[in-house]
DNA sequence: CCACAACCCTGAGGGC
DNA sequence: TGCCCTCAGGGTTGTG
């Protein structure tokens, strides 16, 4: 499940296939998958754009084009890349959405559970308004964190997950960070003490850029855009863990239960 | 402001 | 081998 540090690594990845070329053509089999402008639109629009740039914002990869912005949300099981031209190697079946490029290249996105969309946009609040500050940023200051945190009832992983309070935190490192804060998930957030307000800062930020570090963990489905796995699974504390020993304190094992409709793994021992 | 549930989807994995 | 069932979940929308 792409979150931060997986749609941050995508972009990375895309950036030298991908600047500079033109997009000539575009298909797609799944209307669904386009979400601004419809579908009709969208294609006279985008056929002739340049690439200028590739950024992230949130979970949104964010393509530069010389007139429009071209957005793209991977959701559960969306994977972006470029291939060659009908390239038989690399078959795809979920592919969705292709735009064709010069050099007998074509952008693909692909998604095999159709939860993913892309959009065309000259103004990119009208997909990302809303959406809360980059954990990442140097703007983001523990004073900002505490200053959004403060009134706030809701229990804290719930809060973690919402995009308009904090951008790019999924439920993986969600988990992650509520694990090495020694915080438990369940806990309101207006209960946290300033030493715990910290704590979670830093391990927020911590396990976000550990997580672009690693590449992005290929739990599933995601794989960077050449196709290669990410190593961050491999550096999990209790995501996935449930049943198995603590690897904090080793006293206990990690339990599962669920939060926001989300499976939320964490110590009984170390997480109070 | 908050909690909860349905919805959008389909592949993977377990039970039999 | 294959059928049925459950689970996975980001974000939106609606209800209370």
């Amino acid at each position: 499940m792409p979150e931060l540090p997986e749609v941050e690594t995508v972009v990375r990845g895309l950036r030298q296939p991908l600047i500079g070329h033109t997009i000539e053509s575009m298909w797609y089999d799944w209307e669904n998958s386009i979400a601004l402008p419809h579908a009709n639109e969208f294609e006279g629009r985008v056929v002739g754009q340049t690439v200028i740039g590739i950024r992230r914002r949130a979970k949104y990869i964010v393509i530069e084009l010389d007139k429009d912005l071209l957005l793209v949300h991977l959701r559960m099981t969306g994977r972006l890349y470029v291939a060659e031209e009908n390239a038989v190697q690399r078959v795809d079946k979920w592919v969705h959405v292709k735009f064709g490029l010069d050099g007998a290249k074509e952008l693909r996105f692909s998604d095999s559970r159709k939860f993913g969309k892309v959009y065309l946009t000259d103004n990119i609040d009208d997909v990302t308004g809303g959406i809360g500050p980059e954990p990442l940023e140097d703007t983001f200051t523990v004073a900002v964190f505490k200053e959004r945190l403060t009134g706030r009832r809701k229990v804290i992983k719930s809060l973690l997950l919402d995009q308009h309070f904090i951008a790019g935190v999924g439920n993986i490192y969600a988990d992650e960070a509520l694990h090495r804060a020694a915080i438990h998930p369940q806990r309101s957030a207006d209960s946290l003490s300033d030493e715990e307000i910290v704590r979670l800062y830093t391990t927020v930020r911590a396990v976000l850029a550990a997580g672009i570090q690693h590449e992005g963990a290929s739990i599933n489905w995601y794989r960077k855009p050449d196709g290669t796995q990410g190593e961050s699974q491999k550096h999990f504390y209790v995501y996935g863990r449930d049943g198995q020993d603590c690897l904090t304190c080793g006293q206990a094992r990690i339990e599962k239960s669920r939060i926001a409709q989300r499976g939320t793994h964490f110590c009984p021992n170390c997480q109070k």
